[in-house]
DNA sequence: CCCCAAAAAAAGACATGATTGATTGTCTTT
DNA sequence: AAAGACAATCAATCATGTCTTTTTTTGGGG
């Protein structure tokens, strides 16, 4: 969908017409507007950004190019679109697993794997690979990878309230944790890393993350040392 | 460049015309081929693989799209052309840095990290994404990248042949490093890692891979327990 | 030493297909 | 009847691959 060379974006329409009356049948655009938005992932997943059209997205969706057009704009209204709704998602699966807290780092690092390995995921990496080179969807999607750290961290600040002592090693473990997540993710999916490694991966991750919390003493690492220079 | 829907390909003309005679005045082809070479590239971080065109590709090396097709038969054998040089490039800067070993683990990091700071990663890593959901691409790339993980641990097993003692122990340290680097390289360009994340990250991953080497006593880590279960 | 034909390199022109945004028309709901 | 949901069609743009033409290079004869 390389639509950035279009003129500038006239008006944005809102992505829900700002509540006009509450329940009228039209509930049935709002319905239409998320079969959009699925069929949007799936291409992401499917064809991969370079390939992600207009045209597809609508027999994606079953629907008519026309009938798309009458809810987005333009190309790129649907893809901020898309984007917000992927944030979302990112952000109640990750409330989600919140309402479970049993303060142990596996939840951490196995709930945030599981979120990796869905579609939404794909999606997001095309759209922002994609937003590196298209300052459009940079701009929709900069902030949004942003609150999303911050959530994560808040998350993780929440559940082990202690770390703060230690900030230097709480964001050592936030950011060790995403970029390993994410990376073997990405990796899995772009051939540069084998299935096998995974399980090791994750295993060592959490050893990790253990040794950089406060000493909630473990029986296994009683004695773990405290990691290199930090700041 | 979305090109993968044409039809097969007819006869892939080879890389260099197999050696008629040795040196004619005709290098000029080969540094043409390696004048758009380089202009795919440049192209692919500028633009990213979605707006990779052949115009554009042309107009970056200063050459008309009809020479361009002169030497390409089509646009994927430009971009199989440009994946093979990126590789070589890898391999290649690998082997500098391999004539300078000082068997330390610094080296390893610092070299591959150096490595993925340059622009040709950047467009790897369009082609890798690329490539997920496009078979051609895939079929190219995928050898390419196990040849590279396996040159990649050869190096190790080379500069540290002790190590092959602890397989499982290695082959995590392997795929950590690569996972964490090639991961904080992407989301430093995806917006998804801050900048100042990065040090702590690295100086972490020295340690833990001092840490899976096979014990050559450290004064900092002397006591370093054995990593949790493994295999 | 010069000139010329053949081959390669480079440029340009063309036809096709695809995508995009816009416009117009139809049908349903309210 | 008015508005919204949906469908169909249109013109313009652009990318791709092919074909044709021009320019340059090169390898010999005269």
């Amino acid at each position: 969908m390389a639509l950035s060379r279009t003129r500038a974006a006239r008006q944005i329409r809102p992505a829900r017409p700002p509540e006009k009356s509450i329940t009228l049948q039209a509930t049935k655009a709002a319905q239409t507007r998320g079969r959009l938005l699925d069929a949007t992932i799936r291409c992401l997943v499917k064809f991969g950004y370079a390939n992600t059209t207009t045209p597809r997205v609508a027999e994606e969706a079953g629907l008519s190019r026309g009938a798309m057009m009458h809810h987005f704009e333009n190309g790129m209204a649907l893809l901020q679109a898309t984007i917000v709704e992927l944030h979302e998602k990112r952000l109640r699966a990750f409330r989600r697993a919140a309402e479970n807290p049993n303060r142990e780092v596996t939840d951490l690092v196995e709930t945030y794997w599981k979120q990796l390995q869905k579609p939404a995921f794909i999606a997001f990496h095309e759209l922002a690979v994609a937003a590196r080179t298209d300052a459009e969807l940079a701009r929709i999607l900069g902030p949004l990878q942003d609150e999303f750290r911050a959530k994560f961290n808040a998350q993780a600040e929440q559940l082990f309230p202690e770390w703060l002592e230690q900030p230097a090693h709480f964001h050592l473990a936030m950011s060790l944790s995403q970029t390993i997540l994410e990376g073997m993710a990405i990796s899995l999916h772009t051939g540069g890393l084998e299935q096998a490694s995974v399980e090791p991966m994750l295993r060592h991750l959490e050893v990790q993350i253990r040794a950089l919390m406060p000493q909630r003493p473990s029986p296994l690492l009683a004695e773990t040392p405290r990691i290199a220079p930090l700041g």
